[in-house]
RNA sequence: GGGUAGGUGGCCGAGGGGUUAAAGGCAACAGACUGUAAAUCUGUCGCGCGACGCGCUACGGAGGUUCGAAUCCUUCCCUGCCCA
């Protein structure tokens, strides 16, 4: 590819790009291809799948993205490539449950949620947005035959995926093994220069990188990021897990699920989701483990730290503030979303309590309410209810709180 | 096409006609402890009700046998394995 290769031209692109990586085949070849790049003056395309079923953007996501984002910075092009394809045939991942099929309004409304939500982390004018539908849908029957026999079963069945459920006995669909096909595919029709993604992917990205190889065309770059763990330390972060930071949740919202991640978590998380530049990691990371500081100042710092990247600084600052007083010195939130206390809830003039909890959407059941009650986790205006005061007088401004973090101002 | 084993609550997984809202584990939630961490202990964990009780819904779908079915029969759908 290049000529006079000169690494000193690329280094510096190289070490920032390298910061927290999981794996990039090649890094040669990587800097081969920043070297040509700048050298030609013609950005490289870094190619990114995203799957148009579910837009919610979490912390574990970002991390990938943000990493694009550096790409931007350096003057690179990003080529978003929506699957609608895909999610317009079904399941392609091998979860047991069958997948809803998307329809053509549900794809595009998806795709403008995430052009949204990407923009806070993308720069919009350096990102290119296609769909595959537009060269998987003419596809026709002979047309598949010709990309299925570039590839063979046996290097198909060297995904571990595929290889563990086969040993396990396990169903594998046919549309399955096609997957990592299309999507490689994609990197072809795309002509892209790296393709990002989780550690999870590298078997799909390097099949496109061998089609590439195929069809001619100089393969793409696999650039692998770790995969984040969610909130409860073990899991891949995942909105199906319940355990992911969505980056348009609220400050506190945020916040207060950052203050809950496991310890060994937290250097993860700063190297991750931070710019925190190393070096001070490192060091705060000495400072836990020699002198004996709380790991929960750090964590402290981490959430301040990603609330100020999805936020601003004031929030930040307010959202620490917060979590100090409601969750440290156990008192009441300052701002606490207000439920009317209808008059079809009253019953001369008093109200009962495990009706108004699930009302409130405090508990997703009155059952769930009742059990709440019994456990003592309702407090009325800091005062833990008693057994059978279930019935209170509604007066102006009462505080309801249920568990630890669940309030809510009666007016 | 033939044979065979299966499909149980958010997940895994027992149960093979009544005492089964369904053992056990995981997850989750609440309480204690605390740094909304981890660990630990305790409790809860289908829904509704004027609730130590009553009712309804639930063991792949639809029928049936029975006083009574997740458990038996018929049929359909789905999955694994073996043989062709």
């Amino acid at each position: 590819m290049s000529d006079n290769f000169d690494i000193k031209v690329v280094e510096e692109d190289l070490n920032l790009l390298k910061r927290g990586t999981a794996e990039i085949i090649s890094e040669n070849d990587l800097a081969h291809k920043l070297f040509d790049s700048k050298k030609k003056g013609i950005p490289l395309k870094i190619k990114l799948g995203i799957d148009p079923t579910a837009p919610h953007i979490h912390l574990g996501f970002a991390v990938v993205l943000r990493k694009m984002r550096q790409f931007q910075d350096l003057g690179h092009r990003i080529q978003l490539l929506i699957g609608d394809f895909t999610a317009r045939i079904g399941d392609p991942t091998g979860k047991s449950e069958t997948r809803k099929v998307l329809t053509i309004e549900e794809i595009e409304s998806n795709a403008k949620t995430y052009r949204e939500q990407l923009s806070l982390i993308l720069d919009p004018e350096r990102t290119d947005v296609s769909f595959n539908s537009q060269w998987l849908g003419p596809l026709n029957f002979a047309d598949i035959l010709s990309l299925t026999s570039k590839y063979t079963v046996a290097r198909i069945m060297e995904r571990d995926d595929f290889s563990k459920r086969f040993k396990e006995g396990r169903s594998i669909g046919m549309h399955e093994i096609l997957y990592p096909l299309m999507q490689g595919y994609d990197s072809v029709a795309l002509h892209s220069d790296v393709e990002m993604g989780g550690t999870d992917q590298k078997f799909n990205i390097l099949v496109g990188r061998e089609l590439q190889r195929e069809y001619g065309q100089e393969p793409q770059v696999v650039f692998l990021m770790p995969i984040l763990e969610g909130t409860d330390g073990v899991l891949k972060m995942s909105k199906s897990y319940g355990n992911y930071v969505g980056i348009t949740e609220a400050p506190t919202e945020m916040f207060g699920k950052l203050m809950s991640i496991p310890d060994g978590l937290i250097f993860k998380y700063f190297e991750l989701c931070t710019q925190v530049p190393m070096d001070e990691v490192r060091a705060m990371e000495s400072k836990i483990v020699n002198e004996g500081m709380n790991p929960r100042d750090a964590k402290l710092q981490l959430a301040e730290e990603i609330v100020r990247i999805y936020h601003d600084n004031t929030k930040a600052k307010e959202a620490r503030e917060e979590f100090l007083r409601v969750f440290s010195r156990k008192e009441i939130p300052a701002e606490i979303p207000e439920f009317e206390v209808t008059p079809d809830l009253k019953n001369d003039g008093r109200v009962n309590i495990l009706l108004l909890i699930e009302k409130a959407g405090l508990a997703k059941s009155k059952r769930e309410a009742k059990r709440l009650f019994e456990q003592g986790a309702v407090k009325l205006n800091g005062r833990k209810l008693e057994l059978g005061e279930t019935e209170i007088s509604s007066e102006e401004e009462m505080i309801l709180q249920v568990g630890g973090r669940r309030f809510i101002k009666l007016i």
